[in-house]
DNA sequence: GTCTATAGATCGATAGAC
DNA sequence: GTCTATCGATCTATAGAC
């Protein structure tokens, strides 16, 4: 993160109990149904003692977003995947993503950040930075070296990155983010990652050599 | 769209004029940003005709977003690509959705419908089945009538088409919602486009057929 | 630091004259 | 139908006692 303040987390403090309940309160409701009184009576202090720890509304909502923002890619290391079959490797990540994108607390973020990005637009470029080019970044770089090693034929790692990623999210996300659905079950789940690391290996499989699954 | 009323929208009457003024207000502030003085004010009535053409601010909000949902999908038929090598006619549907997607009205559209899910849920079902919905199945129809053709092999015509649009979204759709970056030049756009029809194409591609790029 | 009480401003919706 | 004026509720932020 850049630095947007993120108070002294003492467990058990003030403002950690106060974080906690904004926590709580602005991913699910939102910035604007969420008033002061209602933080304050979640966390069990006084309107007064909360604004002794967050001088306005909008300092607690963007130190709220930056402790949600930090850990946001922690499982996503790509390290010991070097070594591995690409379509394997490609499984897991994506099945990583997959959770990590689809869990309530993720999905929970993008609604609220994308709600207020205009209001705080250092704050969408935070969360962006600290999740989603995060992925791709470390995708990239995985595409980048399976290119030199020959088990991929990628000239635009980056661009590879962006519709891997976006191949899973697909409109799914969207119906996520909408409320218009639960989240998928293993089979659904299996049946997009599957689809996607498929179709990626077909398309980028090495210029002339056989279809090989193991080896090569 | 389902009926969520539209108000008999004679040009230049008054429903008509307030409609536009929400239009405007609404995109580009969002619900909770906008009072109902503003709209009155905006549209240059009192605040008590508004509320004599529209009972609440929650009913003026969905006639509004009606309004801009129902021709969303204009321009995205699929009548004439079916005579088309495939490449050529998915790199027209991709550049029409692309256009369509990254346009300003469209983007702004997103990013209330996202903000207001909560609060609206059958606005958020309307937008999506009027939108996304619309082209994920037109584009679902044409690569099933490609793999009947031999054209393409598509085993889930649905997926593919999630896993193509999708593609095309990548994450730039989500910068943009962010208002991380401004509408992506011709060269970008070639960029995502080309890249999208090629992997598609290549991972898509019928059985055991060469990679002649024009005939077959 | 923590509380109670309230100032000050805004907003959605309505009443009543024309 | 259209206007002006206002009610009642709510919210952010602060003042002042302990």
């Amino acid at each position: 993160m850049t630095g947007l303040m993120a108070p002294n987390a003492q467990p058990g403090s003030k403002p950690a109990v106060i974080l906690d309940a904004a926590v709580r309160l602005f991913l699910d409701s939102g910035f604007g149904n969420v008033s002061m009184d209602m933080v304050a009576r979640a966390a069990g202090v006084s309107k007064a003692t909360l604004y002794a720890h967050f001088r306005s509304k909008d300092e607690l909502f963007a130190a709220m977003m930056a402790q949600r923002c930090d850990g946001l890619m922690d499982g996503m290391g790509c390290e010991a995947l070097c070594g591995m079959p690409v379509a394997e490797a490609l499984t897991v990540i994506a099945r990583r993503f997959f959770t990590l994108l689809l869990s309530p607390k993720t999905l929970a973020v993008h609604r609220v950040v994308l709600a207020e990005s205009h209001r705080f637009p250092e704050l969408a470029r935070a969360f962006y930075e600290s999740g989603p080019a995060v992925a791709i970044g470390r995708l990239s770089a995985f595409l980048a070296d399976a290119d030199r090693r020959g088990r991929l034929t990628v000239p635009d790692s980056e661009l590879a990155a962006e519709q891997f990623l976006g191949m899973l999210k697909s409109h799914l996300h969207l119906r996520l983010l909408l409320g218009m659905e639960q989240v998928p079950d293993e089979a659904e789940i299996a049946r997009f990652v599957n689809g996607a690391v498929g179709l990626f290996t077909r398309g980028y499989a090495p210029a002339v050599s056989p279809p090989a699954p193991s080896g090569s």
